[in-house]
DNA sequence: CAGTGAGCGAGCTTCCGCTTGACTT
């Protein structure tokens, strides 16, 4: 007989605790929820007080029926899962999925895994707070409404198979917003001067920048004040020196996590997150999702010992970091080593540049504050107006520094304070060379997936689980793409003041690059548009820190949570209905012009696979020809002569090997088409002017890469073969493909063994989840 | 994978938040 069942939400927790509990606890997951809203009719019955339908999830039957076995034959059950809003409700429903009696069940909690943790709560059981679950009920629910009432909306008004919801949608609105931004911004340019100094008269060769403290609005100016200062006296009016320091970074979220990893290592959102797993999984670290900044005692003592150990006493502060992110339920640590005398660990690159990462922001967490000295050094000249200002920057004591420097999203590089030589007021200074250097003001930047997050976060808007899944769904969905783009060169006016001589110089910069930034696509723009018109509530940035506030009333028990879903459902409802009824179909169209030759107008517009242009009248008797856009352009740009050139399309260009050439573009773009075959072409040829020698080019490599993809035939069995793929070698028997059991070499199969392998259900490909129809 | 955009009107898509594997042609 069991004695006590332990159920947390995530096994690797469960696999410590076991360690922590000894053997008359066994210690089961959860892995997460076992119980959502079933997705038939919303899942709740509207008519009844919001009824939520619950059901134990597909993926976790098997696992329900295991642990209500365990449950069966224990003495007492500890529910354990996360103390927060989501973790009540888990605990909530495991009751009910494994029909356990409230009194044979308690539940605990606790925000860090040592041992002590754990005992203290095992001591402090309390039952489940029922506020607390329903504060989750109202969540999911009002969840569930807003996305099912929402992206049927745009089924019928915009395009299939699209999605809205509080949170993605909201997160496409930022990114087609900045665009918006970015589209209307102006650049303008100015004229900033900077002159090396160095002492004169002195032994001290050591130079060093001033700016000039006005900036010119034309290179006239600048060229006219360069001239001003050919001979002109410099002398130090004044110096001042101020103490100045440098405080380190909180420890990792999952949301500074997440930027880091990305600023400094060049991460993906979802890279860091499995990354991130990996290394919790193998014990190396806390748990990953988390909105915590707490350290636990141990863990604090842990780094103060490593940072006297390896940097000496000078070198420690210890700190408490309190969260100033009001929607944060802080119910693990921060993220941190698990143990913080190693220095380094994980298996793969990635991984331990990751952990060291998180082991640097950790230790610098718990280091002293660096300490410097700012002076900033006015200098006159007997001809300008202004003031030069030098300013410099001395370390006198690294503290943290020694191990970590936070990073920065920001793109203007601005100029370095650097170290000055030791001046003082009324020092005579000799001028090396002025430069009065043409600088653009740029536009705000666009989001990278790790901004987005941040700014998310900031919002209030999602959760430590959610910013991975949200960046990729809002992806998947075609709302935004995340693309690096190449600048464009642009000419700048230098002049330059060296030997009593002002000379011009042109210069070019880099301008517009942008790696792996995030952009709205058409169908993205148009969503947010449609939503922003009809539903301007939920797209509204503070919609989610509102609707907040009214979960914490209903989890402190002064408001029912039924009541409140009560009140929002009514007037969402009612616009939804109302919307469906009196609104068009939503195709962002717009008239580009006439068809030069037969008079008929042009159209671009979103269909219902995507953007296309569209020849004709919709009402005229003769039925408008379309074709699609290609990837690369968009309804905004899309000119009248781009149109024309895709209803050029199919083009037949010729004839190779007796069959005609004919060059199309399809839905997965251009393509040549020769005896029923189709060849894609790549992107650095031009399907409009593809000639035929090129096509036949296209045509040859493709059934080179064909033959190559033969290993192997079987004269007796046509229909067997063995052949190279993406991901290795795999078999094809009457065109369904098998694939070859590990440790198998593929050149020496037989018939026999084909046969064999294809008769094995483990060797067959997992079904896909979703098919298109044709 | 491969040219769709329609007049039958099938049957499908979809949310957020909590967890890991499965496994790609």
């Amino acid at each position: 007989m069991l004695k006590n069942l332990v159920i947390v939400e995530s096994p690797a927790k469960a696999k410590t605790i076991e360690k922590f509990l000894g053997k008359d606890y066994t210690v089961r997951s959860s892995f997460g929820h076992v119980m959502d809203l079933s997705k038939k009719n919303m899942g709740v019955d509207i008519e009844h007080d919001f009824e939520p339908k619950y059901e134990i999830s597909a993926d976790k039957k098997k696992l329900v029926s295991e642990l209500k076995k365990l449950a069966k034959d224990a003495e007492l059950v500890w529910l354990a899962s996360d103390e927060d809003r989501e973790g009540e409700a888990i605990s909530w429903h495991l009751l009910n999925a494994l029909k356990i009696k409230e009194a044979k069940s308690k539940r605990i909690v606790f925000h860090e895994i040592t041992k002590q943790a754990i005992l203290h709560a095992i001591e402090n059981p309390r039952s489940i707070d029922k506020n607390l679950v329903d504060a989750q009920q109202a969540r999911r629910v009002l969840d569930r409404l807003v996305g099912f009432e929402l992206s049927p909306l745009l089924w019928r008004k915009v395009k299939p198979s699209l999605s809205a919801g509080r949170v993605q949608s909201v997160a496409v609105r930022l990114i087609v917003e900045r665009e918006e931004e970015i589209k209307n911004f102006k650049s303008t340019s100015s004229f900033r001067t900077l002159a090396d100094f160095r002492l004169k008269d002195s032994t001290a060769k050591q130079s060093f920048t001033a700016e000039y403290g006005l900036k010119f609005k034309t290179a006239e100016e600048a060229e006219k004040f360069l001239k001003t200062q050919i001979g002109a006296n410099y002398k130090v009016n004044s110096v001042t020196r101020k103490p100045a320091k440098k405080s380190p970074a909180a420890p990792f979220t999952t949301s500074t996590l997440q930027q880091e990893a990305s600023r400094k290592l060049g991460f993906s959102v979802a890279n860091t997150m499995r990354i991130a797993q990996r290394l919790y999984e193998s014990g190396l670290i806390t748990y990953m999702r988390t909105d915590s900044l707490n350290l636990s005692e141990v863990a604090i003592q842990a780094a103060k010992e490593e940072i006297e150990n390896t940097f000496g006493k000078e070198y420690i502060k210890t700190r408490r970091y309190t969260t100033k992110n009001k929607s944060a339920q802080e119910a693990h640590e921060a993220i941190r080593p698990t143990y913080m005398n190693r220095t380094g660990a994980g298996e793969t690159r990635e991984e331990q540049r990751l952990y060291e990462l998180i082991w640097k922001r950790t230790i610098a967490s718990q280091m002293s504050d660096a300490k410097l000295e700012k002076t900033v050094v006015e200098i006159s000249s007997d001809k300008a107006e202004k003031n030069f200002i030098a300013q410099g920057e001395v370390l006198k004591f690294d503290g943290f520094l020694k191990v970590y420097i936070e990073g920065s999203d920001d793109e203007n590089g601005e100029v370095k304070d650097g170290i000055l030589p030791d001046l003082h007021t009324s020092d005579i200074l000799e001028l090396l060379q002025m430069v009065s250097k043409e600088r653009f003001t740029k536009h705000p930047p666009r989001y990278t997936e790790a901004s987005l997050v941040r700014k998310l976060e900031e919002l209030g808007i999602g959760r430590p689980s959610t910013y991975a899944p949200t960046i990729s769904t809002i992806q998947k969905r075609g709302y935004v793409v995340k693309e690096t783009r190449e600048g464009e060169k642009r000419n700048l006016r230098r002049f330059i003041l060296k030997e009593n001589e002002v000379k011009e110089s042109k210069v070019t910069e880099n301008t517009g690059a942008e790696k792996a930034k995030l952009f709205p696509t058409d169908i993205g723009v148009l969503v947010t548009h449609f939503l922003f018109e009809y539903f301007p509530d939920i797209m509204d940035y503070n919609f989610t820190a509102n609707v907040e506030k009214e979960f914490d009333e209903i989890a402190e028990g002064r408001k029912a949570w039924n009541e409140m879903i009560k009140r929002f459902y009514g007037g969402f409802h009612e616009k939804v209905e109302d919307t469906l009824k009196n609104a068009g179909k939503y195709s962002g169209e717009k008239l580009l012009g006439q068809d030069p030759k037969t008079g008929k107008n042009i159209y671009v517009k979103i269909g219902r696979f995507g953007p296309m242009v569209q020849m004709g009248d919709t009402d005229s008797e003769e039925k408008p020809v379309f074709a699609g856009l290609q990837k690369g352009q968009s309804i905004e740009t899309l000119t009248l002569e781009d149109a024309l050139k895709l209803f050029s399309f199919p083009k037949n260009i010729g004839e190779y090997e007796g069959e005609p050439v004919t060059v199309a573009i399809g839905r997965f773009g251009p393509y040549v088409k020769h005896k029923n075959l189709f060849y894609s072409i790549k992107k650095d040829k031009i399907p409009a002017t593809l000639t035929l020698d090129e096509a036949i080019q296209i045509i040859e490599e493709k059934r080179e890469v064909e033959r190559n993809k033969i290993i192997k035939v079987f004269a007796e069995d046509e229909k067997v073969k063995v052949l190279n793929g993406r991901y290795g070698a795999y078999l094809v028997i009457d065109k369904q493909n098998y694939k070859i059991p590990k440790g198998t070499d593929p050149t020496t199969l037989t018939l026999e063994d084909c046969y064999e392998i294809s008769k094995d259900p483990k060797n067959m490909p997992k079904k896909r989840s979703f098919k298109r129809k044709k």
